[in-house]
RNA sequence: GUGCCUGUAGCUCAGCUGGAUAGAGCGUUGGACUCCGGAUCCAAAGGUCGGAGGUUCGAAUCCUCUCAGGCACGCCA
């Protein structure tokens, strides 16, 4: 019964890169951004589950403003070294946080300041110190923080190409002769764009976007373009890469400018997914736009702009958050999380607050476990419920973020699944050590004899195919949630599995059932039952804990 | 102004490639085996599916209009 249905996993494409999380190295990471992984980083899993070639990138905006923000709070407002800063103590990405949100509230009151801004932008793009040497101790050290967060998820990432590998590597200079030799792009003579390289969009004739401003400078949209165009190797230029970091005799690459050798072959895929949230919608499709003007129709075709709505705070939260909302935001349902106001719930403080809750359950539950293990089961249950929280709300609704929603443990939540989890691999603990059985000797009767024992009830049969059908059907639920990028589907397939197993085991005993041939039917469900859903919560990134 | 998204139980949300009495969690109320983990299970109460029209044998689901809320639309990123 387990082998049915293996044929629905198939490759269809030659290389899939993934690109999510994609946080400016500028602050910590918050809860929008955990939404963004999570999301991401499970359609990574489920796609290798389907057998495809997986690539995940984590861009790095490391040229950006909200860099440049924060050097000059680092420069101007705190007059601190690249020494000093590496005497800072402690968490260095929420100094950033509170620093930025300080620049952008100090920038505006002080209109003066706009060009020694400037001034550390130009520095900063012709690797000038020490306004450069800061920018890259922030954004690399940044990035460190962002990935220390996400392992706490167990979300990982193949490579990290940067923008200012970009610019160094001048992919835009190659775009942009693309662009211009097949008339994707061109310079506006008149109007209010005169003088800019422009793309008029398909869906609005009227309109254009401009991809080259004035002063010869490309915008946003523009670098994006070229960026697109590398993942699918139309671009004809390519990065090189050295070491960042190491995870289970996995190395993670960094791209750079100098030449180096000896790294994998990135890029080049048949397919590419762009997770990044609904208020993109535009420039995504002005980015795949981009690709279709140039004649590239197949990759046009295969960019997928996975998109999915914003993590907003709700009013009990924000007055948590010891925010004062202004008259005007008094009245709204909900506010959106802001960096620059410094306004959000960061993503290692919600950590910390479910690792803590959960430790203090399995200290009423459980004392006598040794410390070091508590700390560890803690750790999974808080990546449980995170990671259950992020995709059980189907994509295209807002989370409207409430810190008692988040930290619950009970209902439909990954604990739950967890507890589940934990119950059934108790029951094969005890038939060890009780009857001496492994969960490998429960395998389905031998010479034909039929499955289902003589004379169960009619009640038990319904049940027992009501959970065997259920949890038969993840391969099609996890292509059902591919096909739809919809991972609350598998979210729910999971819970509803859980829910019938818990149902099933209630009112079925198992170790306790003296008809031998009864027993053996019901262990071999439960180990199918088991087993699916390790699968399912695997493919959520949920850790399965042993005991909690 | 234009485009996209959302509106379903007190609250948070599923269901929306049309199909039978509209589901779940939380909350409320009442229960559960001396036995395999009570972070569990069972039951009750609770809904004119924002509103109006239309298509259909049949609409929460499709179409039109309308009301309410959100987001986007820059020579910012």
């Amino acid at each position: 019964m387990r082998t049915a249905g293996r044929t629905s996993l198939a490759p269809e494409e030659g290389k899939i890169i993934i690109e999510h999380t994609n946080i400016n190295p500028n602050k910590a990471a918050h809860i929008g951004h955990l939404r963004n992984a999570c999301l991401g980083d499970t359609l990574a899993r489920c796609l290798r589950y389907k057998g495809e070639k997986v690539e995940v990138q984590n861009y790095i905006d490391d040229t950006g403003v909200q860099v440049v923000d924060v050097v000059f709070g680092f420069m101007e407002l705190e007059k601190k070294t690249v020494e000093d800063l590496e005497r800072l103590p402690g968490k260095f990405d929420y100094f950033c946080w509170d620093l930025y949100a300080r620049v952008s509230a100090y920038l505006p009151k002080h209109p003066e300041a706009q060009a020694r801004k400037s001034e550390i932008m130009k520095r900063i793009e012709h690797g000038l110190d020490p306004e450069y040497g800061l920018s890259r101790y922030v954004s690399r050290r940044i990035v460190k923080a962002h990935l220390a967060t996400m392992a706490r998820l167990g979300v990982f990432y193949d490579v990290l190409p940067c923008e200012s590998t970009i610019l160094h590597l001048k992919f835009w200079d190659k775009a942009f002769e693309l662009l211009k030799e097949r008339q994707a792009i061109y310079l506006a003579a008149k109007g209010e764009n005169s003088g800019c390289w422009v793309m008029r969009l398909e869906e609005d004739e009227e309109r254009e976007k401009v991809i080259v401003r004035s002063d010869g400078t490309v915008t946003y949209v523009g670098k994006d373009i070229a960026y697109q165009l590398w993942k699918f190797g139309l671009l004809g230029r390519d990065f090189f890469y050295e070491p960042f970091a190491e995870r289970d005799g996995r190395t993670l690459w960094i791209s750079t400018p100098t030449p180096t050798a000896g790294f994998p072959a990135f890029g080049g895929a048949t397919k590419v997914y762009n997770v990044i949230d609904t208020r993109q919608s535009y420039l995504q499709k002005v980015v795949v736009q981009g690709l279709r003007s140039l004649k590239f129709e197949a990759q046009a075709a295969k960019s997928v702009h996975f998109s999915y709505e914003m993590v907003a705070l709700s009013p009990k939260s924000l007055s948590e958050l010891g925010y004062a909302a202004s008259d005007e935001e008094k009245d709204r349902a909900f506010l959106e999380v802001s960096g620059r106001k410094g306004l959000g719930v960061k993503a290692d403080d919600l950590l910390d607050r479910l690792e803590a809750k959960a430790l203090a359950e399995i200290e009423k539950r459980d004392p006598d476990r040794a410390g070091d293990e508590r700390r560890k089961t803690a750790r999974d249950i808080a990546t449980g419920a995170l990671r259950y929280f992020m995709l059980k709300f189907a994509r295209n609704s807002v989370i409207v973020f409430d810190f008692e929603e988040a930290l619950s443990f009970e209902g439909e939540t990954g604990p739950y699944l967890q507890y589940t989890v934990v119950r059934l691999a108790s029951i094969f603990r005890k038939l060890k050590e009780r009857f001496g059985l492994a969960e490998s000797d429960i395998v389905p009767p031998a010479g034909g004899a039929a499955l289902i024992p003589e004379g169960l009830s009619d009640q038990e049969t319904a049940d027992f195919w009501d959970l065997i059908l259920t949890a038969a059907s993840l391969e099609e639920e996890v292509l059902r949630s591919v096909a739809a990028l919809e991972f609350s589907h598998l979210a729910k397939f999971a819970f509803l599995l859980c829910q019938k197993f818990n149902g099933y085991y209630h009112k079925y005993p198992i170790l306790a059932e003296e008809n031998l041939e009864v027993r053996a039917f019901r262990l071999l469900v439960l180990r199918t039952a088991k087993e699916q859903l390790h699968a399912a919560l695997g493919l959520m990134g949920i850790p399965p804990p042993e005991r909690m």
